[in-house]
Order: C-alpha cells, then structure tokens, then sequence
RNA sequence: GGUCCCGUCGUCUAGCGGUUUAGGAUAUCUGGUUCUCAUCCAGAAGAUCGCGGGUUCGAAUCCCGCCGGGAUCACCA
C-alpha cells in the first residue's frame, strides 16, 4: 500500500486561528495514525496579500500545538523547496504542458473588459461564465497576460471521505486563471500540481472549497494527474453561529490562547472534539490517543459553534493532571510581580495548593500574589459577609487574638493546625463559617483561596502569626 | 440569482429502522465534601430530533417537498 502523505498548506497572509489549525490537525493525525508522512507547504503566491512574517508566526503556532511535520520550508525534504514562491519553474512546466496541449490560452482582455461581461452576466439574471467569452483566436503566452485552463465542461460524481457522494453539473466550470499576469500561478493551479509532484495521497481542507473541485477535477484530467482522496472539513462557526470563522472579524489567533495560559492539550483536545470523536463518551483525549483513534469517517459534516467556556473547562481537566513539575515548567512566564521572585521551591508549594483551582494559566497572579506578599488589610469583605457581620469589631478582634495564642503554641504541620483549629471551635463556641471564615480573610484578604491549614503551612508560623496581628491592628 | 453543503438539549455531540420514556459532556441551578473559591460526588432542569407529507407493524434514523442557516461564484487562498 501506498505512504499516506497529508499537508497543511496555509497562506502567510496573517495568523491561525481554529478553524486553520483544526484542518492542520486532522491532516496531521490522518497521516500519524497510519504511519504516514505530513507535511507543511506555504503558498505565499499573493504577493499583495502577504504579510512580512507571516510564514514563521504560522509555523510556530503549529509548533506550540505539538503539530509536527515532516517535510517543510525551514527544515526542508525531499520535495524541496515547500514555498511556493520558490517552485515558479514548476508551475511553468506544467502550465507549457498544457498550452502545448491546448488545454490553456493568453487571456486576450483587459480586467475592465472581463468585468464588464460579469457585469452585464449579473444584470441578465445569469451566472457569469468566462468561457462564454472565449476568445477565437488567443495571442501566443508571452508571461505579460493571464494563462487561462481551457476546460471542458461536463458533470462530475466525486467521493469526499467526510461529506460522502458528492455531485455538480457543467455550470460549476469554467475557465479559471492559472497563471497570473504577474508570472505567480494561483491556488487553483498550484496546489493540483504540487500535491502531485509532492505524492499528497490525501488533500484535506476546509468546505469553502467543495464549489471549486468540479474545476480542479477538470484540470486533474487534462494534467492527467490521478485524483487524490479528498476529504472537506465543515466550517467552525464564531460564537454567534452565524458565519464561518475567519481572520476578518471575529475569529482569534491560536497564539493568543497560549499567551492566556492554555495548554497545547486542551488545544489540541477541544479542536478536535469539534467535529469528532470515537463514538465513546469519553471527552479528554491525549494527542497519543487522537492519533490511535482518529478516523475521517467518524467526522461529523455540520458545521460547530466555537464555544470557549467548554475550553475553559478543558483546560482546568488539563492543568488538574499535570505533575507538578510539569505544571511549574510551564506556569514559568505567568506568576505576577512578587509571585516571579520567590524561590522554585516556594513557587511548587504554591502550585501544588491551587492547581485544582487553575482554569487558566494567566489566573495565577489572581489565585497566587497573596501567598507570596502581604495583603493589604480590607474590612469591607468582612462587613459584607453575613456570617461575620453577627459580630462587632472588637469580638471579631478578640477572636483574632485568641487564635493567634493558640497557633504560638502549635507544631507546625498541616495535621497539628487542624487540631489547633478544631481546639479553637470548641474553646470559642463559634461556627466554622464565623471563626474560619474570619481568619483566613485575616491571612489572605481574598475573596477565595485554598484551606486554612494549607494555606498556614504553606505561609509558616511566623507569616501567620504576622498576618494575624496586622489584623488585630484594625 | 446560479451551484453545492448543512439542520438532535443554550453549546460540543452519541444515535446508521425496533434495546430510546433520545445517551454523554459543557454551561445553568440545588445538595454534600467541619470557612471561601475550585476540584470531586450526588441530583435537577433543559431537545415536540427545522417544518410538512409519505414508506413501514414501527422513523431522529428511508423517500419527497418546504423552511432556515452556511459556503462559493476574484489576476485570494
């Protein structure tokens, strides 16, 4: 059987947002799950589109998502060069084989003149078709004027591995630009003849280009290149569900997700759930797992809402899993200011206190900065809790006080506090949510936070008890 | 307008003619875990399976029509 080989073959016109990266990742898992290869192509042949910088901004963000390919433009292969730009010769072999077949001819008109017959189409009611207008006899190609693919024009019957049987008719083709007249081929040309001279055996992509394939099954013909498996991802949709995502309005750049503390897992594992799964009801999938599993026929064909709550909730399942040293690596750049000057030591203890409690990784200052820097003192969280307010301020004082006499004299060690607190009920006739309640806004001055006892041993006797008396200081 | 695709709880989805009083997850709400928040556990609510016809003993599942949504009709990819 023939090596599975899949790409991802995005323009340097801007970023990647989930809808690129989810074509990325199940071409990606479509060629690891067979022991395939994937590869990564640029096709920067729009040189008013592209962006300086594009090409490597994109190429990272496949990076961070663990997407690894195997042939590509900064790590080259056998089918080099992977930009297109640089593979023009190329696309003029197989455009002089065309013209020497007679499959393709110099565009005689003018872009106004080509205008105005779509115009007048519009006005009559009727779909423009350029090769209405075909010209008799086309001046020779000399490179100055756009290449046009002579087509011809018939109904075709295609599989799609995901959307199944699909069909047009002959209006869907037409004679569409091979060849700019700037000497750049466009898409339409390129890709058919690079994932053939790439040996691509599966072309995956998103849905906007099913209205297109009558006219790339018509061009495979007269290239007599034999069709690839095509398989069509549906669009993920923005948050409103009205649209497909794109780079135009709504849609975010992945990068700015792992700038907001979400992990490379929880990307990978909520792109794909969008659209598929293995008819388990199991949710959380490794990247490991995705490629064991993953199968085309098991993509669903409706489009999906992106909906970041469930990411959230993705991450947290992601982060709660996480070794603890694994966690601190990558919580590195996230701590606030008195959080990044504590010790590695101190920074574990920490972590090992909240990561039930992290959704994302850019909440860390939030959960943390409390632990490492003295808060500042803020009455107005007790006035306002319910519980404390059925006392006044000097019983809430003295209560402060007799806590901190006790903890003096308490090993200290998670279990020794939490006998010294259950001492402290008892001694005090108060309920949990009234004494507990106050100390550890005494010590933390958070509206939530970890334990008390934890959050004791983790500040240590002295911190404590230091806390306690600026408290008692009103 | 032409062509093509899609349509199950708010959201992501399972479902491939009977085991379905439509399952799971998330989001929401409630209770429990000696304080808060989170985790975890238990529970509640939430879908006339877009609508209307048919086929069938039986349809979310098959057929037809309609409606709604999306994509595409570039010297963009």
């Amino acid at each position: 059987m023939v090596k599975v080989r899949t790409r991802f073959a995005p323009s340097p016109t801007g970023f990647a947002h989930v809808g690129n990266i989810r074509t990325a990742l199940f071409s990606f898992l479509v060629a690891r799950h067979t022991g395939g290869e994937f590869i990564l192509r640029l096709e920067d042949t729009d040189k008013n589109r592209e962006v300086v910088g594009a090409d490597d901004y994109i190429l990272d963000a496949v990076k961070n998502l663990g997407i690894v390919y195997d042939e590509g433009p900064d790590i080259g292969g056998p089918f080099a060069p992977y930009r297109q730009s640089e593979r023009l010769d190329v696309y003029k072999k197989w455009a002089d084989k065309l013209v020497a077949t007679g499959r393709a001819y110099a565009d005689p008109y003018t872009p106004e003149q080509v205008k105005s017959f779509r115009v007048e189409a519009t006005r009559n009611k009727h779909a423009f078709l350029y090769r209405n207008h075909r010209p008799d006899n086309p001046p020779a190609w000399d490179g100055t004027r756009p290449l046009r693919f002579k087509s011809d024009p018939k109904n075709y019957a295609w599989h799609d591995e995901v959307m199944g049987d699909l069909h047009a008719g002959e209006e869907a083709i037409d004679d569409f630009i091979i060849i700019k007249s700037d000497g750049y081929p466009t898409y339409n040309f390129a890709h058919i003849v690079d994932d053939a001279e790439m040996e691509i055996t599966h072309v995956i992509r998103g849905q906007e280009f099913v209205s297109s394939m009558p006219n790339y099954l018509n061009l495979y013909e007269a290239l007599e290149i034999s069709r690839p498996i095509f398989a069509t991802m549906p669009h993920i949709l923005n948050e409103t569900g009205n649209k497909k995502l794109g780079k135009r309005d709504d849609a975010k750049d992945v990068m700015e997700y792992f700038k907001e503390g979400f992990l490379q897992e929880a990307m990978v594992n909520f792109i794909a759930s969008m659209g598929w799964n293995d008819g388990t009801e199991q949710e959380i999938f490794s990247v490991d797992e995705l490629v064991a599993k993953f199968s085309l026929d098991r993509v669903g064909r409706s489009g999906a809402r992106f909906d970041e709550k469930r990411l959230i909730w993705m991450n947290g399942q992601w982060i709660k899993r996480l070794n603890l040293d694994d966690l601190y690596e990558r919580a590195q750049d996230f701590w606030g200011t008195s959080g990044r000057e504590a010790s590695d030591d101190e920074k574990k203890k920490v972590l090992a206190i909240i990561q039930d409690r992290l959704k994302v990784l850019a909440d860390l200052p939030a959960l943390s900065e409390y632990l490492f820097e003295r808060p500042q003192p803020n009455w107005t969280m007790v006035d306002s809790n319910k519980q404390l307010v059925k006392l006044n301020r000097d019983e809430q004082i003295k209560l402060l006080e007799t806590t901190a006499a006790k903890l003096e004299m308490t090993d200290w060690t998670e279990e020794k506090i939490q006998i010294s607190l259950n001492e402290l009920l008892e001694q005090t006739g108060q309920k949990p949510p009234v004494l507990f309640g106050l100390i550890r806004f005494a010590l933390t001055w958070a509206i939530f936070s970890p334990g008390l006892p934890e959050t004791m041993a983790l500040l240590g006797r002295e911190e404590t008890l230091a806390r306690l008396k600026i408290a008692t200081a009103g």
